[in-house]
DNA sequence: AAAAAACATTGAACTAGATTAAGAAATGAA
DNA sequence: TTCATTTCTTAATCTAGTTCAATGTTTTTT
């Protein structure tokens, strides 16, 4: 049923025996979510940290003048979750929503703990996951500051190359920081040039 | 000699025992450097994880055309490096430099890797150490996106109320991803207005 | 299948911020 | 103390990207 996915993406930061792959599969509960579900929203604690087995969600922030900003898009292969709000059990400033209909693997508070009291393991992988995700924000900061519109939209498409298919255009503006008038005027500067 | 304020800072995140302190401080480098030196380019690894005792880092990035993005100073009570690098071993992208003279106090990967083994409570220092960085990476990558270039310098002087006295207004300018001339219009707007 | 809603495109007018260039002030070196 | 270098400011011009408004296109709902 597509364990596979997450056991070989863990398996990308530690090898793991049988005995260590029941425990962990054990843990896990898994969830389909229809699109347009809300998983979390701001002032509410993060009670998850999912890998998208399938289906596509965005996390986002809303600031004080009601203006979205898309932090993240998380695709197949993905982990998602608020890790400040989830670790600390602190309420989030975030929100988490599905776009498709997903399919989440899902641990809590409680089988995290679990996982790693029984594979200590995993201590390595988490660390390890929270290190990619603060180098990826980091480099998109980079980008997001020094780099002129077009360069962050051709940045964009190839590190997710299959979400312009997926997702609404003004979606995509949000992330890059840019209004979706101008992502339009982008694409189609692009389309011409080629 | 100062030690205290190291000590204090850990103690946010765990209970150390004397015994624990003594092993964490023999373990710790304590090193004075200059200003305006280079304490990691790109190409090569971060050995160190440093804490910021006394002094200015800044650490940046520069981009293909030779635009420099800095994306954090590191001051008195701030852990500084590469953690990337240092903890995978793998060339950096970052560049860490001095704009004070300061003393840092210092762990390599052989020390951390010691002080983890002796004590391993400090898996859990690094790692809310790591979840703070990500949240104020995140927390600066929605202001960098929705916010106009004074609200993010006067979220800057919140965030660091001593800098403007201590570095060049170009590095500010910088970090805020602004030009120079920009920066100093809107503290000339700013002190008109008050 | 029709109606409604959400989304995308286009163009005109506008603005936040960049760039260039020059002079003034501060800092540092000899 | 002086000369040189770096930093800061000011002003003019320019441009990437916004905003607004109208129209067209898809998607969703009934």
């Amino acid at each position: 049923m597509g364990l596979e996915s997450i056991l070989n993406n863990v398996k990308k930061y530690v090898t793991l025996t049988d005995e260590e792959v029941n425990i962990f599969t054990n843990l896990l509960v898994i969830q389909s979510v229809p699109k347009k579900t809300l998983l979390l929203q701001e002032g509410s604690v993060c009670d998850f940290e999912a890998f998208v087995n399938k289906g596509c969600l965005r996390t986002y922030y809303i600031d004080e003048n009601g203006f979205e900003v898309i932090l993240q898009f998380s695709i197949e292969d993905w982990w998602v979750s608020d890790i400040a709000s989830f670790s600390m059990q602190q309420p989030s400033q975030l929100y988490i929503e599905t776009l498709e209909n997903s399919e989440l693997f899902i641990l809590t508070p409680e089988t995290k703990e679990q996982l790693l009291a029984q594979v200590p393991k995993f201590e390595r992988v988490f660390r390890l996951l929270l290190q990619r995700n603060l180098s990826a924000t980091q480099n998109r900061l980079i980008q997001t500051i020094s780099k002129p519109a077009q360069d962050k939209y051709l940045e964009f498409l190839k590190k997710y190359p299959t979400l312009p298919q997926r997702v609404a255009q003004h979606y995509i503006a949000s992330y890059l920081g840019i209004s979706p008038e101008f992502l339009s005027k982008i694409r189609n500067r692009l389309a011409k040039n080629s």
